[in-house]
DNA sequence: GTCTATAACTAGATAGAC
DNA sequence: GTCTATCTAGTTATAGAC
């Protein structure tokens, strides 16, 4: 019995480590260029093992990706659910809306600065990977989140035509994913005027910033040229 | 002297057609998934004929890079310094700085759809990119580019902190570069109300967001929670 | 269930013929 | 200058021992 136990305990372990991982050095270096030999490596377990649990690379990927994707997509829906709950039948502040929309990954990221140093590059790094076989099925997921937050903004912002919400929410999003995965990028670039421990000041620059954007006038008359 | 100049027409002609196939590939399927064999075959050159033009994969990757974005920069650079001497001492427009921040890149990209259907993917794909070798020469030019912009942004806005311009500004090329790369989404996402062929009014809709975000007051009281 | 050993393949780079 | 042929080292995936 205890060596079934110990077995299975172990067995689950396994699996967990490679999952561990996977997550960090994907997010480190992209999915691409990391082999399954540095994640079995790092993880301490064989080769075989990744292929016995998740069938190949794409779906040792998939796995991780979800792990990551999945409970913010659902912190962010029941965000909110609840300010929509708690607001009756009333459209909801902006700020309010895109504060759910941004907080969850954003603070993600901050929580994971004390044990890993980057977990959530991961969401960001899908916009640039292959591309092809693995992230239609995590793509499916975002767009239905996605059309929950615009319906909302919608509905609070009457005056924009539903293209230009979906406009503005998309370049939201990229906002939100530069400034996930390029956060070295602005330090860098600033000069000493944002400092590398920023995250915590992201949702709040983040939320101003997208706020202006969607509440903004929608033509525009065009400037120099 | 016919043979000669054939020779030299030809061996220019080489390098071209592997600039080409490699913008081209790169930009659809990303550096590290692209393999010099594919390259070359689509070039109709030889394999070995990358090493002796370009010395390895990477020193090709920064030069397909560097065509790509160094024409951007100048023209963006040009119109920047066009609407200062119009404006002789004064500070600009927002809408007009961002203008010429984003014109040029969707431009590009707008150009583009009539040849080659994704050329300018490229730059976004350096913010996930394995990014260790390759893009510290290219960040250097953006960063040249991107301090005169948010020069002119700080002159233009002068109640925003240096930092909160500096965020500001990341958060819009952030916004630029996901919907360059991934309009795809968006015309997905939207069900139709954002069409395919809608790159052109991106330029608009950018500019207007973005200048609603950087026109926002900088403290966010938070919403919901 | 787990791991060793290896198969089957592809990558980037290069030496040397032309 | 250009290309054929090949080298070394890396990859994913799997068959079979334990």
């Amino acid at each position: 019995m205890s060596a079934t136990q110990k077995e299975n305990s172990e067995a689950t372990e396994v699996r967990a480590r490679i999952l561990e991982a996977a997550e960090q050095l994907f997010a480190t270096h992209g999915f691409d260029t990391v082999s399954l030999r540095q994640i079995t490596t790092k993880a301490g377990v064989n080769v075989a093992a990744v292929n016995y649990y998740f069938g190949s690379k794409a779906g040792l990927e998939v796995e991780v990706l979800g792990r990551v994707v999945r409970p913010i997509n659902e912190s962010r829906l029941q965000m909110l659910n609840d300010a929509e709950k708690e607001a009756g039948g009333r459209a909801l502040e902006v700020e309010c809306i895109l504060h759910a929309a941004l907080m969850p990954a954003i603070q993600t990221i901050k929580e994971s600065e004390h044990s890993d140093p980057v977990v959530l590059k991961l969401a960001g790094r899908c916009m640039s990977e292959t591309g092809e076989e693995m992230p239609v099925a995590i793509k499916k997921l975002f767009n239905q989140t996605d059309h929950r937050f615009c319906a909302a903004l919608a509905k609070a912002l009457p005056h924009l035509s539903k293209a230009e919400v979906f406009w503005r929410f998309h370049f939201t999003m990229g906002a939100m994913l530069y400034s996930l995965t390029q956060h070295e990028t602005l330090v860098m670039m600033s000069d000493g005027e944002v400092t590398a421990d920023d995250a915590g000041k992201a949702l709040q620059q983040l939320v101003a910033f997208a706020a202006g954007g969607f509440c903004a006038e929608n033509a525009c008359k065009g400037g120099g040229q």
